[in-house]
DNA sequence: GCAAAAGTGTTCCTTTTACACCCATGC
DNA sequence: GCATGGGTGTAAAAGGAACACTTTTGC
């Protein structure tokens, strides 16, 4: 997750989600998009409407309306493109989360029950993997979303089977082991199946 | 579907959803439920935000954003609590919706579409069934909802193996043909199923 | 040469699909 | 007695789960 820390009050100091209000002339994706690159400084590679809360007190200032969004961000974007520095924007393992300003923990297991939910059946887990990447690192992303084991050759066998990855010339090695090939996710591939019907199924 | 012929301007005289503001003490449902039945005088079975719209222009007068739900209700319901009459207040066939105003063209295709995704793995069909029906009601609504037709047998054999219908002594008569076993949804064995990890798929 | 990770196939079992005949009722 | 819809079972095919040994690398 990658959180922010609270510049004002309430909350002053405390890890929240970033955020902000929706201006006059934009649209709420729009009103993201801006949000997440003045307070983080990273452009988004997915960008999913997630769930309305609207509880009358859940700002303790002024009744607030958040249309929450959930993102999928590379972490090699981000530590490129980074333009604050880490007192106020940092990644933070989902298992280690602190308690959050106003309900976002309650907004962050929304988002994580629908990443676990839509993972399944689209093809959303390679935007948090490098473009190239071993096909082990996309065995590992669906054991730590599903958080449960999953048979390796069955995995890599079904999943080889949607025909939608392309195996590179190159090989990685991740210092210990066998060095395994690169994978690529060929969207091509992918909308050209989806429109003939076929469908993504893991 | 549900629509209401609108009262005042703008789109005034033709179709729309249902639907107001939001006032400042209550909560996104209660306010949905509350427009709900001031405008058609109608309970819901099953009530979830669907989400939420806000292109500057959706709305000619002012800034709108739209937090959708979508509810399913027994047409029986309906014909029994209606507090409005037929011309404020009526029910469209899906098939021949005419031109809505605003955008709730376009937020009726993202319900639709909801509902046929979510319908074969939550039990959400029998909110629109009556609490008896004969196994051909469901039947037919699974056909209608996906728009294709299902193996008769092959789904009455799947939907009981799951368990959560009992099967009651009464057999109800469509007019012809032999009279078919009237069914209900046991909603305590679904929660029990639910609960100890047995998932519902159709 | 040993520890670590990658690559690869087969068998069994479960699930899904396809499909046809008889039964109860209204007219 | 005929038209209509309800009730039921089986066989073949496909898909999913379980599982072990070999290969390549770093140290």
């Amino acid at each position: 997750m990658l959180l922010i820390k609270r510049k004002a009050k309430p909350f002053k100091g405390k890890w929240a989600l970033p955020g902000g209000l929706v201006l006059d002339k934009e649209s709420l994706d729009q009103a993201v998009e801006r949000e997440l690159r003045e307070e983080t400084g990273i452009d988004v590679n997915y960008l999913e409407q997630l769930y309305s809360f609207g509880s009358p007190n859940r700002d303790p200032r002024n009744r607030v309306i958040s249309v929450a969004y959930f993102a999928l961000v590379r972490k090699s974007n981000f530590e490129l493109h980074a333009s604050t520095d880490a007192e106020e924007a940092k990644w933070i393992n989902i298992k280690e989360l602190p308690k959050l300003s106003f309900d976002h923990n309650k907004i962050i297991d929304v988002a994580v029950n629908r990443l676990r939910g839509k993972i399944g059946y689209q093809p959303i887990g390679f935007e948090l993997l490098d473009e190239k990447f071993p096909f082990s690192d996309l065995h590992k992303l669906y054991e730590l979303i599903y958080n449960e084991s999953i048979d390796r050759r069955n995995f890599k066998k079904k999943f080889l089977q949607l025909n939608i990855l392309e195996e590179l010339d190159e090989k990685v090695s991740k210092g210990k082991g066998r060095p395994g090939s690169l994978f690529r996710f060929n969207r091509t591939k992918y909308f050209k199946l989806k429109k003939s019907g076929v469908v993504f199924e893991v």
